[in-house]
DNA sequence: ATTATATTGTGCAAATATGACACAATAAAT
DNA sequence: ATTTATTGTGTCATATTTGCACAATATAAT
C-alpha cells in the first residue's frame, strides 16, 4: 500500500512538473454503436459521478498535440477528426457541484495516492479547460479504467449519467458543435464500419441529430457528395430487397473535409 | 522618470498578482466604416508591429467576463456580439517572429516600466490565449493609446500592417468565423447606424465577405428574414430615387440570433 | 411454385429557392 | 421638360428540395 503510494507520488510529481499549471484538456470522444451516439466516460474511484477523459499540456507541447496524445492514451486510436470546440473558463467550474465533491476527492486522493502538499495544491488551483471532440471507431477501442478510475465506458448521449463538475455542459456544447459541423462536413468515416449501407449512414445521422430523416432523399443527398464507393450487394437474410454496400472513398472524403460542403452567398 | 517607473511597477505588480498566470485573452474587435471592415489594433511603444488588444483573467473572474471587461476598457462599449472563437495554444506562439522581437520588448519594458524580475518572468512565461471577436459601433468609440502603446487605431482588414507574434493568424481565424456565422446569424445591428438602407447593409456584407452580391436578390433575401422595420424614405440629395430607411427590430433580431438562420436536414 | 412481405433504388411532380435581368418609379440636376 | 442614377418590384429560367409513388428484389409463408 505504502509502496504504491510512493510510486503514485513519483508519477504525479513528474506530471505536475512537466505540465502547464492552470490549463487542462477535456476530450469528448464520440463513438457509434447500436444506433446510438456514445461518449467515452470514466468514473473516478472515489466518485459516483462520471467524467470526461482529460489531461494536461506539457510545458513544451502544443495544445493540439496534447489533445491528440490524450486521445491516444485513452483509446489507442488516432482520429482524423479531432476538433477544438470551446474553452471553458468560468471561475465556478472547478467548484461546480462542487466543493463537497472536490473535498471528498481530495481526501481520497490524499489517502490513496499522494499527500504531498505541493502536488495537492497544484490540482486545487483553478483550471481553464479546453474541450476537443473526436470521432473514433468505438469497436477498435478497448476502454479500460486506469489506476485512478474504477470504470471507463461508452455511454449513450441520450442516457447520460450524473456528471462531475461542468462536464455535462461540455458534452452538450460538443454535441451542438457536432450537429453544426454536420451541415458542412462529411461524417461517418470513423464512426461506421468499412462497409455500410445507406440505411446505416442515415441511422448515424439520425442518432446525432436526434430527428428522423426522409429515407430516399437522404440517400440521394449523400450519394451526390461523391465520396462513396458502391460495392457488391449485401444479402442480409431478411425477406426483402438487399441494399448496396458502400465504403468511403478515402481521398475524396478527406478532400471534402477540407473544402467543406457548400456555403451560399 | 523614476517616479513613473515606481508607479508602473505598482500597476504591474497588482496586475500580475490578481491575474491567472499563463492565460490571456485577445480581442478581435470589428467595426465598420467607409465601407470597410476594420479591426482595432494597437502598437506598442517599442515596436513597429501591431497587436490585438488583450489582457488577462483575474483570479476570481469568469473568462467571458474578462473578455467583456477588456472590450469595455478598450472601446468603452458593450457588445451583444462577443464570441469566443478559438484558443491558441501552440508552444511556439510566444516565440513566433519572435525571440528578437520579444527580447527587444523586454529590454524596453525593463528600461521604461518595470525591472522587477518576478514581474518580468511572469510575462515571459508561455501563454495560452483565447480569442474573442466582437462587433461594435466604431463611431461610438474613441480609441486612444494607453501608457504602453503609441497608437491605437481602426485598421481595415484588407490592409493589415505587420502584426506581432501570431496575431495575424488570430485575426484570420476571427474573420473566417465571422464569415461562417454570417450564414446563420443576422449581422449588422452593432455595425450599422440606427437607420440604414439596404444598400448600406449590402455594402457591409460585401466588406465582410469580400465579394460582390447581387443587389435586388440580396435585398429580398434580407427583408424576408423579417427583422427589419421600414421607416420613412431618405432624401439623399442625389438625383435619383431615394431608398427606404430601415432599422433593426431589436427583439426579432435577437430572437433570430438565438434561433439562427435556417439549417437543413 | 406461387404468393406475401418488407425494404430498396429510382422516378417524378409540386413546391421552393436562386440568379440574372427588365423596368417603371422617383429625386434631383440640367 | 428632359436627363440621370438608383431603387423597389416583377419575371422567368434554372436549380434544389420535398413528398410520395412504384417497380425491383430477397426471403418467408403457403
Amino acid at each position: 500500500m505504502n509502496s504504491n503510494k510512493e510510486k503514485y507520488t513519483t508519477i504525479f510529481d513528474s506530471l505536475v512538473s512537466e505540465s502547464l499549471p492552470g490549463n487542462s484538456i477535456d476530450c469528448v470522444i464520440f463513438g457509434y454503436n447500436e444506433q446510438q451516439l456514445k461518449v467515452l466516460l470514466l468514473q473516478w474511484k472515489a466518485e459516483t459521478g462520471w467524467s470526461l477523459p482529460g489531461g494536461f499540456i506539457h510545458v513544451e507541447e502544443d495544445m493540439d498535440h496534447a489533445a491528440h496524445r490524450i486521445l491516444t492514451e485513452r483509446t489507442g486510436l488516432k482520429s482524423v477528426f479531432l476538433n477544438q470546440f470551446h474553452t471553458f473558463g468560468s471561475k465556478a467550474r472547478s467548484k461546480l457541484n462542487g466543493t463537497l465533491q472536490l473535498k471528498r476527492m481530495e481526501a481520497f486522493f490524499k489517502e490513496q495516492y499522494v499527500d504531498n502538499t505541493e502536488i495537492i495544491n497544484w490540482f486545487n488551483k483553478r483550471f481553464i479547460t479546453t474541450g476537443y471532440f473526436a470521432l473514433v471507431d468505438l469497436n477498435k477501442t478497448n476502454p479500460k479504467p486506469d489506476f485512478l478510475s474504477k470504470k471507463c465506458e461508452w455511454i449513450a448521449i441520450n442516457n447520460l449519467p450524473e456528471l462531475m463538475l461542468d462536464h455535462g455542459e461540455i458534452i452538450q456544447k460538443a454535441v451542438d458543435q457536432l450537429r453544426i459541423q454536420l451541415n458542412y462536413l462529411p461524417i461517418g468515416l470513423e464512426l461506421l464500419p468499412k462497409k455500410f449501407t445507406m440505411q446505416d449512414l442515415q441511422k448515424l445521422y439520425e442518432a446525432i441529430l436526434q430527428l428522423p430523416l426522409e429515407r430516399s432523399n437522404f440517400q440521394r443527398k449523400m450519394l451526390k457528395l461523391g465520396i462513396f464507393i458502391r460495392m457488391e450487394k449485401q444479402m442480409t437474410g431478411a425477406s426483402n430487397k438487399a441494399p448496396y454496400l458502400y465504403s468511403f472513398d478515402n481521398t475524396k472524403y478527406k478532400k471534402l473535409l477540407k473544402k467543406g460542403i457548400g456555403f451560399a452567398y
